[in-house]
RNA sequence: GCCCGGGUGGUGGAACUGGUAGACACGCAGGACUUAAAAUCCUGUUCGCCGAAAAAGCGAGUGCGGGUUCGAUUCCCGCCCCGGGCACCA
């Protein structure tokens, strides 16, 4: 009776499914506890053994909650609307809806056949109406809100409007536009379609303008990642940036609360630090210089946002965003044609690629800015280093205090003033705010640091500059120009957005054959007038973008057939926060910023009793193929071993990974595979084919993919599980390597032989009483998987197993009792054979309601230990001395050992040092 | 460019809070069982030196160069290389 993987694991899938053994409800009498995967988007390669990395660590994670009494909330659903399948639509004509129900039942079939706990009557997919319906009801919640930045919560957009009336906007700054001020008579004398512009400014979910992606010749809007320098990456088409109509979330109101929330959240530190640098929240000065230009008729300032405006002598020049206001006015006539062509440059190129640009370019434009404290005329130029959307646009070049500013004053020969005298070497700046200021007027001989609050007190005398706290953050768009993803509910009449009642919700996605896109640059919806048209005013034809419907998935799965609201709140109530996250660290700026400023929202609005979504974050790693490369003679079909390669003249293609044996090529396999290669010869090395390999991205294009179907049919989902574990922390990204998955299919064999003799058929299982021995192992194994599950070091629990399994076989303990925990130990590993062993022991019903095992620490107490005895910090031998020794029995102890004194060589040392339960170490 | 992470034997990795570097596996080498194979079991396996071999011993060693410390994979400074993110991929 060997382990018979096939069957025990097809069994106990169909038990679990017939016995409903995952579905979980609200238990007030139990503590709860919520498990969440990040959302999937069932995309149409299916999964490949990097994806259930994340899925195999949960489900572990929750199975041991389950175990240790939690009520445990696990569900899983699907991220469906999305470009790809939209994309594919495109291209081979299959709508979105269908590619989709078959991408997300590839994708469950593989999901299922890995044994995992998902509650799966809980699921839910974002496209699916009867979901999006409360991403709707949501959006009009945002809708129909403000920012109070009073109260510090989200308002409803019906009390502010009682504030205008009553007095007007003076204590409520407009976030939308900051010079816009009126009074409560103003405000009632308004028409509606002004009273309606205005509100629009305040509301938490706004339309406004952005910049995007456009392709003429596309007739479309394209994502950053389908812009490749410049062209489109479908045809290589120009993409210039355009202005269209768009929707934003407000998310820059909850800045601060994004960056204080994160102190009562449990997510890594690299994690909170690159969620607030995005934040990124700076407080410094906003700065009017006055122009000065030889074609200026009026009187124009500049504003200029600086975190350093104690460098403000040391200002040597002005930058300006391209797409700055001023551009156009200030720049000369002189100046004009190489301003013009500078711009055109900069509108081929997208944000990340201006970002990115390491070469300095630049136009002067002619104007200069006037110095208010010492009158200097300072040269105004245009750089694509300086974005429109941060500050004000406009900086302060200060060479001497900034590389960058350094580098570009450097480039154009710009003469640098030095205001930090020694601090500044002429070669580099340096951004120090402790040097003493020279060469700066009013405030010469101060500290820099000190210096800044002086130089904002002297400007808001002067009425020329401003305290200002700012943000690198921006409002986040909120639309696509595109057809597979949520509808507005929202219908234009007369230019104003109105809101669609609850009653119509859901707004349903109308079917569409042809996804071209509109005209103008609008969504494919823009092509259905049918649709389009209602109510006597024209639908939104924008939809919302992928991350609304993953913003608040994780409160809909407590509560996911719920009619009449999106969530109860008695479900919410009992659930509350996700305990523990699990997802990668590509979403750590996206989102997980969106998803907890709904929360927030939410909260404040009184839908949730809580303002921060995930308690504990844990990000797993990637798992990357490994690759194997054959080597082609160029301009024949010869090819050479990789230990010979260097000889010849070859060219590097990619073998598929599954017909190379570690690194050998199975070279009939290889001719076989293409028509091409049907001929092939081979250079050995030792009679074989050796294979060069490299570590990339697990792609089809590679020929390095691995389906986790494939390994669960050969080893089985237990072994599966486990191997992912083992394979590393989870944390890290790691490369596959399917070689080592033997190890632990053994590893089970074993186990299953402590219970089974596999040659006789008979089961082992003795009733006699366990040695010290034995329990000292068992409860040694126990302790430590349950100590390293709750850190998350799966990896560590599995070698804790293979250690305690390996002593138990070695004392060939059969022991009931120490088998009944074993076996409960396992379940949440090794769930099928744990099931199987489970009921071999006589047990009823599954395993998953039994209870962690109690750990007897008597039989884990140590009396002595191994010390190594280091002399001047290396080990020279090993002492074994009892763990209560004092200081002086050590010493005496040591310094009577052969060993020791040989290596004293008859000095005596200088100190003695001993570390309880650590280590000895003598000093000479 | 900016932000974040990583670099340890032939390979994946371990060392949890500054305390025996290489646990546990894979691979490899040798052996046992077997007519043979599979399966299983045993021994060895960081590198170098010494040595017929074994044992013992010595030296080096956690990307590179410095530093702090009785002691550094772990802390600090400076570099190199690789991966992720940078706002319309999800």
């Amino acid at each position: 009776m060997e382990y018979n993987f096939r069957s025990i694991e097809k069994k106990w899938q169909e038990s679990w499914i017939n016995n409903k053994v995952y579905r979980v409800d609200t238990d007030p009498a139990l503590p709860k506890y919520y498990v969440l995967d990040m959302f999937p988007y069932p995309s149409g390669a299916g999964l490949h053994v990097g994806h259930p990395l994340g899925y195999i660590a949960s489900d572990i994670f929750s199975r041991h909650k389950r175990l240790k009494g939690f009520n445990v909330l696990h569900p899983m659903g699907y991220d469906s609307f999305g470009l790809p399948a939209e994309q594919y639509a495109i291209e081979h004509g299959i709508p979105p809806a269908v590619s989709t129900a078959k991408n997300i039942s590839t994708f469950r079939s593989q999901l299922d056949k890995i044994g995992f706990s998902y509650d799966w009557s809980r699921e839910v997919q974002t496209s699916d109406p009867s979901y999006y319906k409360w991403t709707q009801w949501i959006f009009l919640q945002l809708f129909n809100s403000w920012y109070n930045r009073k109260a510090d919560k989200t308002d409803s957009i019906a009390s502010l409007e009682k504030i205008f009336a009553a007095e007007g906007n003076r204590s409520h700054e407009c976030p939308g536009d900051r010079n816009l001020v009126f009074t409560a008579e103003q405000w009632n004398g308004y028409s509606f379609k002004e009273q309606q512009e205005i509100l629009m400014q305040y509301r938490v979910a706004y339309c406004g303008y952005g910049e995007v992606n456009w392709c003429e010749a596309l007739g479309t809007v394209l994502a950053n990642d389908e812009v490749i320098n410049g062209v489109s990456e479908r045809g290589g088409f120009p993409v210039v940036r355009k202005k269209l109509r768009q929707w934003y979330l407000r998310i820059t109101e909850y800045a601060d609360r994004l960056v204080s929330g994160l102190d009562t959240v449990d997510f890594s530190d690299s994690m909170k630090e690159m969620q607030t640098n995005w934040i990124g929240k700076s407080y410094g000065a906003e700065i009017d210089f006055k122009l000065a230009s030889a074609d200026l008729k009026e009187d124009i300032y500049l504003k200029v946002y600086t975190t350093r405006p104690d460098t403000i002598f040391g200002v040597d020049f002005m930058v300006v965003a391209p797409e700055h206001e001023l551009v156009e006015k200030m720049t000369t006539q002189v100046q004009r044609n190489a301003v013009d062509e500078y711009l055109a440059y900069v509108n081929s190129r997208s944000e990340r690629e201006r970002m990115a640009e390491k070469k300095i370019t630049g136009v002067f434009t002619g104007a200069y800015a006037v110095n208010p404290f010492d009158g200097r005329e300072i040269p105004v130029w245009i750089s694509e280093y300086v974005l429109a959307g941060y500050g004000t646009g406009a900086i302060m070049g200060v060479p001497c205090g900034d590389e960058r500013d350094h580098k570009f004053a450097q480039y154009f020969s710009i003469p640098i003033t030095n205001i930090i005298g020694e601090h500044y070497n002429g070669e580099e700046a340096n951004p120090t705010k402790d040097a003493i200021l020279e060469n700066s007027g009013f405030i010469n001989g101060m500290v820099m640091r000190d210096a800044i609050e002086t130089v904002i007190s002297k400007l808001e005398e002067m009425g020329i500059g401003q305290r200002r706290v700012n943000y690198k953050m921006r409002d986040a768009a909120f639309s696509r120009q595109r057809y597979w993803g949520e509808p507005f509910p929202i219908v234009w009449k007369d230019g104003v957005a109105v809101p669609l009642p609850e009653s119509e919700l859901p707004v349903e996605l109308p079917h569409l054959d042809d996804l071209r896109p509109g005209p103008e640059g609008e969504g494919p919806l823009a092509n259905l007038p049918d649709w389009k048209n209602y109510d006597g005013g024209i639908r939104e034809v924008n939809t919302m973008p992928g991350y609304a419907g993953s913003s608040w998935y994780f409160l809909r799965y407590m509560d996911p057939s719920n009619q009449d609201v999106f969530c109860s709140r008695a479900a919410s109530d009992y659930w509350n926060q996700v305990d523990l996250y699990i997802g990668g660290t590509e979403h750590a700026v996206g989102h997980l910023l969106y998803s907890r400023m709904w929360t927030k929202a939410l909260y404040d609005l009184g839908h949730i009793g809580f303002d921060e979504p995930y308690k504990r974050l844990v990000n797993q790693g990637k798992i990357g193929g490994d690759s194997r490369l054959v080597y082609r003679v160029r301009g024949t079909n010869k090819f050479v071993s990789a230990g010979l390669k260097d000889q010849y003249e070859t060219d590097e293609l990619h073998a598929d990974v599954n017909m190379v044996n570690g690194f050998e090529l199975d070279t009939d396999a290889f001719r076989k595979w293409k028509p091409d290669f049907e001929d092939a010869e081979f250079v050995l090395e030792n009679g074989k084919y050796i294979c060069g390999s490299r570590l990339e991205k697990m792609s089809k294009r590679y020929f390095n993919v691995v389906n986790p179907d494939d390994i669960v049919e050969k080893y089985g989902a237990d072994t599966f599980r486990m191997y992912e574990m083992f394979l590393g922390p989870v944390e890290q990204d790691k490369p596959w390597d399917t070689k080592g998955i033997e190890g632990v299919h053994r590893f089970l064999k074993k186990v299953w032989r402590l219970f089974v003799d596999e040659e006789k058929g008979k089961i082992l299982i003795k009733d006699e009483e366990p040695t010290a021995a034995e329990w000292k192992a068992l409860y040694r194994m126990v302790k430590k998987v349950d100590d390293d599950t709750e850190r998350f070091s799966f990896n560590t629990a599995v070698s804790a197993f293979m250690i305690g399994i390996n002593e138990l076989s070695d004392l060939k303990c059969n022991k009931r009792k120490v088998l009944e925990k074993l076996a409960v130990s396992l379940a949440a590993f090794a769930p099928h054979m744990a099931e199987e062993l489970w009921s071999m022991l006589g047990k009823e019903g599954s395993v998953l309601n039994a209870s962690w095992p109690k750990v007897e620490e008597q039989y884990l107490v140590e009396t002595s230990k191994m010390y190594p005895v280091a002399i001047n910090g290396k080990t020279r031998t090993e002492l074994s001395i009892a763990l209560d020794a004092t200081q002086q029995q050590v010493e005496d102890l040591v310094l009577g050992d052969e060993v020791v004194k040989k290596w004293l060589d008859g000095k005596t040392p200088k100190k003695v040092i001993y570390v309880k339960n650590k280590m000895i170490n003598l000093v000479i």
